[in-house]
DNA sequence: TGCTATGATGTTAGCGCTAGCAATTGACGA
DNA sequence: TCGTCAATTGCTAGCGCTAACATCATAGCA
């Protein structure tokens, strides 16, 4: 067992244990050729012995490198983060780099700037910024990130920065465009909140989309991501007597509340309105009626802008770019022609 | 704007343009008294214009404590877990404390304890584990986290280790008296994992509350927690043709899986079948019908371990004792009295 | 035999920061 | 006048580790 020193082990320990320079320690922790396999083996028993684990903060100091990564993200308990956080996580320590957290609530550019400013201090060699929100300068993340390489998540397509989005234009017009093929001319909208990107852009494209079909789009309201708020959207279009055979839902939460506002309202969903989704949760293909949502792959998401992110350490001359994914439609029963 | 230098800026660059010692903008840094308000302004206008911030690595390195704390935890991408890690870096980010993270995916004891390991090499002042996992030794754990204070949430009731915990007995059974004091006597379960303790522990009093009330308890099928599982179990139950009129299920997400497929074989919720589910996520006020659950405080668990493993951090000597929170019943549409 | 190449180790000098003490100044009371 | 004290600042020595160089065998070759 190790001695339960109070002091931590360590190089110094073990190099006398061993018998050996704290040098030739440090060359069998970091895997070093130049050891004879002798003086490995007993290096590595008194390790074991001293149960010596290597000081990070001192190897960060002498070796100006963390091998930790920074998240700076919104609130994790929505699903699109979560998943991207976990797919971050993963990818990094398969590329031996550990993960530091810093979430927003908030998502205000203020409160980005401290997020990014707490983690900034701290010693990380490369960003992760899953910061969705519009009204981001360029230049503040820039200044903000220093010298430290960093990619951004889900932020607006065509940015000019290390960056990895989902198409929201795309992901959209698949959507809208899905209902219109079906036959539905009289379409409404439930967005998120329209200060972030995604939300953003999947509003101008919906409206985009039927206007190129020669529509006038519905009246749309701005939900907050939750089922409550779809809810409460879906209430308040029926109040104002909207008339709609179609409702396009920024995402599957909302969707899920919208969808018990209209039962209760007394409509039947899909024969008396069409419902489309985002994200496409594990749950929305168990919801009543399982959802047609626009498959959001996260996971693409995470592990690819880590590969990105690594990319930008290793060598900093990395071209900048930004890598776009594409958002699939799938089809499930909330969705059928419009029964007139 | 910051000069644009290769080389990072240090206390000593602040300390040539402030006229200064190092050591005096050490003290301004860390807000020490015995700086005359002169040379503190003088110190933070230098620190502004080159843009400082200081090297964590060398401050943990000198005062032996890195202001980080790490979670170890299974998959965020579940809802509790989720909860969980951002109430723990919401409540350490107010303490003055950072996160680290290392999650882990299949949640045996050997990854649990690797990833244990990952962070102890690390530095950080506690450890949060979030591993709801049976057969992870007492000894094992307390081995692993060597001196470094930690503090388990979600661990069994009753361990004899620095922890905060749900009573999931207590949750069980108020589930199960519901129904029972609706009028139901036939009682199916659609249970998490049992290698999971609050699965376990909701399983065990589920028996326990029927025991109590005279009545054997009916088939129970083990889920994995997702709503696709949850869909599966109760098929299988339906095919074995189990005749039940309420089923206990072991979270939200299985509860929504099980009435789909209740309501494919023809049943209705809750005239035929009575379901109950746990966690109480945000969407399950808009299931159809909205459902009945046991709500988690997650929030409060997050900040009550924070709490704790701070006091451990400031004071070695704080005593070790298990704090136990409890759920509450949130009475909904998808339970009611057996019509027959 | 000398002379280089190379493997295997030790020595030295920091990385950027802070604790602890020393030094300096001015104010105040004895 | 001197000693004492508090306020303010600087100096020095590390924290534990690694890069870079220095050292010293030993082997291979002319």
């Amino acid at each position: 067992m190790a001695e339960p020193d109070s002091r931590r082990v360590t190089l110094e320990d073990v190099a006398r244990v061993a018998g050996v320079s704290s040098q030739t320690v440090s060359r069998v922790v970091n895997d070093h050729p130049y050891v004879s396999d002798d003086t490995r083996r007993r290096v590595q028993d008194a390790i074991r012995k001293l149960g010596y684990r290597p000081n990070r903060a001192a190897r960060s100091l002498a070796t100006q490198r963390s091998c930790m990564l920074g998240i700076v993200t919104y609130g994790i308990d929505h699903y699109g983060p979560a998943q991207m956080v976990t797919n971050v996580e993963q990818t990094a320590k398969a590329r031996g780099y550990g993960v530091t957290l810093s979430t927003i609530q908030t998502l205000t550019p203020a409160e980005v700037c401290a997020a990014i400013d707490a983690l900034g201090g701290s010693v990380v060699d490369g960003l992760v910024l899953i910061t969705p929100v519009v009204g981001l300068r360029t230049a503040d993340v820039m200044a903000l990130c220093g010298d430290i390489p960093f990619v951004q998540i889900d932020t607006n397509l065509g940015a000019k920065l290390p960056s990895v989005v989902i198409d929201q234009h795309y992901g959209s017009r698949l959507a809208t465009q899905h209902l219109l093929d079906l036959g539905h001319r009289r379409l409404c909208e439930i967005s998120g909140p329209l200060y972030w990107h995604g939300a953003l852009a999947r509003h101008r494209s919906w409206i985009e989309t039927l206007d190129a079909a020669g529509l006038e789009p519905g009246p749309h309201v701005e939900g907050d991501w939750t089922a409550a708020s779809g809810y409460h959207a879906a209430r308040q279009l029926l109040a104002q007597r909207a008339s709609f055979t179609a409702l396009v839902v920024g995402n599957d939460q909302m969707a899920l509340g919208a969808i018990r506002a209209l039962r209760e309202h007394g409509l039947r969903v899909p024969q008396d309105v069409s419902v489309v989704g985002f994200d496409d949760i594990p749950e929305a293909a168990y919801f009543e009626p399982p959802l047609t949502t626009v498959r959001q792959n996260f996971a693409a998401l995470g592990e690819q802008s880590v590969e990105y992110l690594v990319a930008l350490i290793d060598n900093r001359n990395t071209p900048i770019h930004q890598r776009v994914l594409y958002p699939q439609l799938i089809v499930r029963q909330s969705t059928c022609p419009p029964c007139e």
